[in-house]
RNA sequence: GGAGAGAUGGCGGAGUGGCUGAACGCGCCGGUCUUGAAAACCGGAUCCCGCUCGCGCGGGACGGGGGUUCGAAUCCCUCUCUCUCCGCCA
């Protein structure tokens, strides 16, 4: 949510930033319901101090013993007259934040400008792709060849796009899940968190799910509940309406599964474990002081990148521009495996920094220096997402028998395997 | 799921219609004292909104919402959450 009183203030600043993104700007209307509910407060309030100074003299009457009856009747006059406008100015601040709620956050500047991902800058890459002296085979022929998962048994359970590992890729998940949680709880900094996995609309509203992306999530119309599409939700929402009285930066992970519809997916990304309605994933999540937040964006990519540089995959680092960037990021960069089966660069972490947007949605503030209440900063990022991370290992590691080997990193976590092959 | 109890400032905990933004204690900040610290003593401090260039003025907030009343932390309704006991259960 953006400050009102940087649209009252800023209006064309406001207006050209959001732009950039796409946004159906709505100013006007928010500006009217500001100056309407600005007007009201003030009127309310002087009707009220009326009030207070003719209650008090009131009871002074009364505890004189003399009669009341007349002035009394002005108040009863003006409690009529504030109740009436009251309701008015509910009305027109539910209006104001309805419409606030439904405006993405500014870039940051630096963001470059483009409507789509072909305008996103790919800002540096890490490792060499393979060379290969045969055909690269894709993650599902090698995976399935190698007893990893099965996606046709799967399809009996909830559908296409819910991935069910079998054998070794269900005890490969796991230990690259452990791996990643001890990076980053012991290297990084972080706090681990396990989170619930229902969330209500309040917390969703809070980190900006709610409202554009309803469709775009699973709902549990009995209990009111959702699903979390991250961890972003829970761990973010840990201090939902709370002033922090701990030292910043705050630094969590947590691993979670997570689900998402997909309603638009199509394509070659619907095949195998590329695009699916249920993943696991491991989120970091910081609260930061607002003049941390760039230098703890970059410093959190890095956190995501270092898993990747463990694990000895190429990536590269995208910088998305204003248009492709999500609703509530200010900043956003992408870490793009690539998998040489795929053919392609696959997306496994988005790290964002939302600077107070988040914050000021869900009300989560500390006491700055100067001892005042002020919204913190809130970053995150995939560290990493696991079926791609999963796909690149499989298509990277992969010899000409159809085997793949494992990277060094991982082996303690499988018990020293070094080589999947298939099985007995 | 059933029965009961409760929700007040950073924490504990008073307060049952006007003088209570809130006693008291702890914690916190500043000062006196001290070589320094502790103790003791003195003083200070909630949050949100509106108006104002500012000094400041006004309004609101005792879990959320609604009502009664000239006036509500206090009375009524409702929702949410917490705790205790019972039932069920991985």
């Amino acid at each position: 949510m953006l400050d009102i009183k940087l649209i009252r203030e800023s209006r064309e600043t406001v207006e050209a930033g959001l732009k950039t993104r796409r946004s159906e700007v709505k100013l006007d209307e928010v500006l009217a319901l500001d100056e309407r509910r600005r007007a009201i407060i003030t009127e309310v309030d002087r009707l009220r101090a009326r009030r207070n100074e003719v209650s008090r003299e009131i009871g002074a009457l009364k505890k004189a013993g003399e009669d009341t009856g007349a002035i009394q009747q002005e108040t009863r006059e003006i409690g009529e007259r504030i109740s009436a406008l009251d309701a008015e100015l509910r009305e027109a601040g539910e209006a104001q934040r309805r419409l606030l709620l439904a405006i993405p956050n500014l870039p940051q500047e630096g963001v470059p400008e483009g409507a789509d991902s072909t305008a996103n800058v790919v800002v540096r890459s890490w490792g060499e792709p393979r060379e290969f002296a045969f055909e690269p085979k894709d993650h599902v022929a090698l995976g399935e060849a190698l007893g990893l998962f099965d996606f046709e048994r799967a399809a009996r359970l909830a559908g296409s796009g819910f991935p069910l590992l079998t054998g070794a890729g269900a005890r490969l998940e796991r230990a690259l899940i452990q791996f990643m949680l001890d990076l980053h709880t012991t290297q990084h900094g972080y706090v681990e968190v396990a989170p619930p996995h229902l969330v209500s609309s309040a917390a969703m509203t809070g980190t900006g799910q709610l409202p554009k992306l309803a469709d775009d999530m699973y709902h549990l119309s009995t209990d009111d509940l959702w699903l979390i599409p991250t961890a972003e939700v829970p761990v973010t929402n840990i201090y939902r309406e709370e002033i922090i009285r701990r030292p910043l930066p705050i630094r969590l992970v947590a691993h979670t599964p997570c689900f998402r519809r997909e309603a638009g997916a199509a394509g070659k990304d619907t095949r195998g474990l590329i695009r699916v309605h249920q993943f696991n994933k491991v989120e970091l999540v910081q609260f930061v002081e607002p003049e941390a937040s760039r230098a703890a964006h970059e410093e959190l990519t890095g956190h995501a990148e270092a898993v990747l540089q463990a694990l000895g995959l190429p990536y590269r680092v995208l910088l998305l521009c204003s248009g492709d960037m999500s609703f509530a990021a200010a900043k956003c960069y992408d870490l793009e495996l690539w998998a040489p089966g795929y053919g392609g660069w696959l997306e496994v972490s988005s790290c964002s920094n939302f600077e107070a947007f988040q914050a000021r949605r869900a009300n989560i503030r500390w006491k700055n220096r100067e001892g005042r209440n002020e919204f913190v900063h809130t970053l995150n990022g995939s560290g990493v997402a696991l079926p791609r991370l999963v796909v690149a290992l499989l298509e990277n590691g992969q010899q000409e028998d159809g085997s793949v080997i494992l990277p060094e990193a991982l082996r303690p976590y499988l018990g020293g395997l070094e080589r999947l092959t298939p099985p007995a």
